[in-house]
DNA sequence: TTATTTTTTGAAACAACATTGCAAATGTAT
DNA sequence: ATACATTTGCAATGTTGTTTCAAAAAATAA
């Protein structure tokens, strides 16, 4: 077996060149830690701006990554779990934005709880960032 | 009485002065649907754009309006409702914005539901914002 | 009201973030 | 290996937001 990120990439009829499988790595390794565009292209310096840009709108486009909303300006991208496809994503989870170290993280176990809307809206898409200060920070405050 | 505009300034301790007075009377006429920058920017044309963000800044910072996070990277603004002080905002309700007609709006009448955080998490602020099909182009789709 | 002080405004320059078009390079299929 | 389709990098352009500073306007004092 090449690599996984061949495999992904192969899966979601992507084709397979090195900038794509650099920028799929580097989310491989943060898990559940989100990463903006800036992030990206400190950390691959061998890939041009604008290929992130497009490489970032093909994955989640695809269902590989998906897109968290942020009050800075600055779009964040992480993996999705399994269970997102083409144009479905199921991201039902709560986002955390540490207001000390800048990270925002998947918190793939807290469910964004149902909602009682007025009548007349229909509802495609919820969406709950929870910012404050994080489990790590909040250890090292204490110490 | 001069205007409804002066006397909120007035108690906010802002000078009184045209484009603060223009500005506010733009989002008193939304009443609950948000503004960008650029929706100022484009309707009123006496208002240099630095004085539009110095002005949403100040506005802002003194609990008059409340910013509303959106994906698209361009900030957008409500009035607050009364309770809302310097640097002490009560916005707990949930936005709602419209994929169809673009439209950004505050539900008052929906707040954000209690969370169960994993331990070590500290909570500062929760932003809650629903995209789908508001009321009005629903009842549009459907005549 | 007028004079003085403080605050606000507008304009230009700058910086970060993001998109588009197109030729060159790379990947895919035969 | 060849032909075809896709992707990449670069340059140009656009959008969003900040900073600096002199001029204008508002608040305050006389």
């Amino acid at each position: 077996m090449k690599d996984l990120t061949v495999e992904i990439l192969r899966r979601n009829n992507l084709s397979v060149t090195d900038s794509r499988r650099s920028i799929l790595h580097l989310f491989m390794q943060q898990r559940t830690t989100a990463l903006r565009h800036s992030d990206i292209e400190h950390s691959l310096d061998a890939v041009d701006r604008v290929t992130i840009y497009r490489t970032l709108q093909a994955f989640a486009d695809k269902g590989i990554i998906h897109s968290i909303p942020g009050s800075d300006g600055a779009a964040r991208y992480a993996l999705c779990k399994n269970g997102c496809e083409e144009g479905h994503h199921h991201d039902d989870h709560v986002h955390f934005v540490c207001l000390q170290c800048g990270a925002t993280q998947c918190l793939d176990d807290v469910h964004i709880p149902y909602l009682n809307m007025p009548d007349g809206f229909e509802i495609r898409k919820t969406e709950m960032v929870v910012s404050g200060i994080c489990c790590k920070c909040k250890q090292q405050q204490q110490s």
